[in-house]
DNA sequence: AGAGGCAGTGTAAGCGCTTACATTCGATTC
DNA sequence: GAATCGAATGTAAGCGCTTACACTGCCTCT
């Protein structure tokens, strides 16, 4: 085995040597198509042939070139997923169930977050196609037509979660925030409240945000109640500011006796600031969530939020995507059901 | 414009047509060279032709294929990034502000998550490598010394982050785990604690973790205490787990005044235990944490915890990352300051 | 006016792999 | 024993890009 390329980009680390198929190959005594095989069809090729081959593969501590192979084969075996962020958790538990998924199918996860920025998504949608991606997850369908008609023409399988609405032509996975909201306000207003605020996330560009929004709208007027006179206050998804949202809320003229929030997390801050200003929640104000993340069954008191099924959502949206990647099929569109978590922060209206 | 060539792949989408600088080097009247260099070195090309090519790009909807540009380049201004889980909140932030920071940079993050398990920390560290990642971002130092030699063979910076150890060879930024652990256990002493537990995440091929207990065992030791009386129970960093920890604990012969966690996912499930055991925290028990996440803030009461400057540390890991990848510098380590966060869940021993 | 230099562009050689097609060769069949 | 066949392997043509080197004008200098 001789030492072919010095690479010329780092001077410090001269004896670095990256083997490569044909060095296997020569090394082996057989064509690089041979090795190529041994690799990726291995019982088309003779058993002894492929031991020695391996055997060399290993001494070598050879790996195959992802972007040769991905050029020449066409195919990467890897599937990206773009998020709006890390940063908390609620996409932690479906995002883990789909990655384990694609692992049990054989497919590697790339993950990539846009801080809830379209900008930045497009330009990550980009980056994962170009990098080969066979197929792709985002959240939500709210984007520009010209990212659909991008990813259709590099014919690209995107598959759309975390929401579901039936009149839209994407594949999708996910349940209905809308109506999952309207339940949960229907629910608070049967238990007597009739001011009621919503801390909301930001709605532009966010149809989940957008579609909890118009829930609870949707249960007041279902409830004969004024839906344009809600104090509504968007906010981006973070406990800080759901706290500030809350404290903004409860200094205005008109005090609800329940804040709606568009997720936990903003609950989470809002049943902060309660205590803070020594509200007692639920008897001085009850406090709702969305999400039913790990969170909401640790603050105190236990958070009633909408539970969603985020590892059955990450796992049926891994076989739904694959499915459309190896059999081209079209994917269509799946609804989970979400159900109420009734907990101690929703109380009745105190008279 | 001419259609070249049709996926054999896929039927369903005939007409999928994917540019190639080839194509746009055609329909702008240059060659392909040119091309490249508008977009990659722009300053070299005549304003005229930068646009007219730049235009054609737009038009075409052209991407470069990344693969190809890997493999041509050798470079790919991809940075990867491994860490144990997504699951819980513990790598979010610091991830978040290396993400955030190598965008300044220039450079794009792929994360993957091993759930803890050295041979898929194994497994992805040869996947991003093959994937042409300029260096990679790793955590904490314990693993094979084999994984190590391949990353030098192969010439890709590997950073270690999240643990500090002087005396190791390998470039990091972190902070010293076990010496943090101790100043805490010190604290729980000084505030009267003389039976004290501990609930260990797993220590087996994690350093970071082995390095916590065995600072509880210095602080015990330092204060004159028997640290190999101490009640230790091993188990994987989710809440449920602590949960289960601490009832065994409690229900064992001696109950101690103080359990001390691994870390606040661990000392949260504990907190609730107690709650539904009927124990006050801390008049019964003190429980503490370690690494100072959001929920720490969350959980009632507040838990004392070990800051962990995790954005500071994102930071700096991304800089140093970088480098060591465009100037071949060494790479040392870098420490960092933890620092106690005393809130409710520690109080003084009753007597 | 001729030499020299330089900016802008083109030519073409890879980068490391997969795979269609060609070749070899031993086993099977009649 | 010759014809046939299929399994195992080899040959070589790309995949889409970057970049060293070559080339062409045009400007500057002496």
């Amino acid at each position: 085995m001789q030492k072919r390329k010095l690479s010329a980009l780092d001077p410090m680390t001269e004896n670095r040597y990256i083997p490569t198929l044909d060095d296997v190959a020569r090394e082996a005594g057989v064509s690089t198509a041979t090795v190529s095989r041994c690799l990726n069809m291995p019982d088309r090729v003779l058993k002894k042939t492929r031991l020695r081959v391996l055997d060399v593969v290993e001494t070598l501590g050879y790996t195959p070139n992802f972007g040769a192979r991905a050029m020449a084969a066409k195919r990467t075996f890897t599937i990206g997923a773009i998020i709006p962020t890390m940063e908390n958790a609620i996409f932690a538990r479906g995002l883990q169930a789909f990655q384990e998924e694609l692992h049990v199918l054989g497919y590697t996860l790339l993950v990539s977050s846009t801080a809830y920025r379209p900008d930045i998504e497009a330009e990550q949608i980009r980056s994962l196609v170009a990098r080969g991606a066979d197929g792709l997850l985002l959240i939500g369908y709210d984007r520009d037509a010209a990212l659909y008609d991008y990813l259709e023409r590099q014919g690209v399988p995107t598959l759309l979660a975390w929401a579901y609405k039936h009149d839209q032509p994407h594949a999708c996975v996910g349940f209905d925030n809308r109506a999952s909201m309207e339940a949960l306000a229907c629910q608070v207003i049967d238990m007597g409240h009739r001011e009621i605020a919503m801390i909301s996330g930001v709605v532009e560009g966010n149809d989940r945000a957008a579609m909890r929004l118009a829930g609870v709208r949707d249960g007041l007027r279902a409830k004969g109640l004024d839906a344009s006179a809600m104090t509504v206050i968007e906010t981006p998804y973070e406990v800080e500011n759901g706290a500030k949202a809350f404290a903004q809320i409860m200094a205005g003229p008109n005090r609800p006796s329940a804040v709606m929030c568009g997720n936990d997390v903003l609950a989470v801050g809002a049943i902060q600031k309660a205590q803070d200003l020594g509200l007692r929640v639920p008897q001085d104000v009850s406090i709702t969530g969305f999400d039913d993340i790990e969170l909401a069954r640790i603050v105190t008191p236990q958070l009633t939020t909408v539970h969603v099924p985020h590892r059955q959502m990450g796992q049926q949206a891994a076989r739904a995507l694959i499915r459309m990647v190896e059999q081209g099929a079209p994917g269509g569109a799946l609804e989970l059901e979400s159900s109420l978590r009734l907990r101690a922060s929703l109380g009745a209206r105190q008279p």
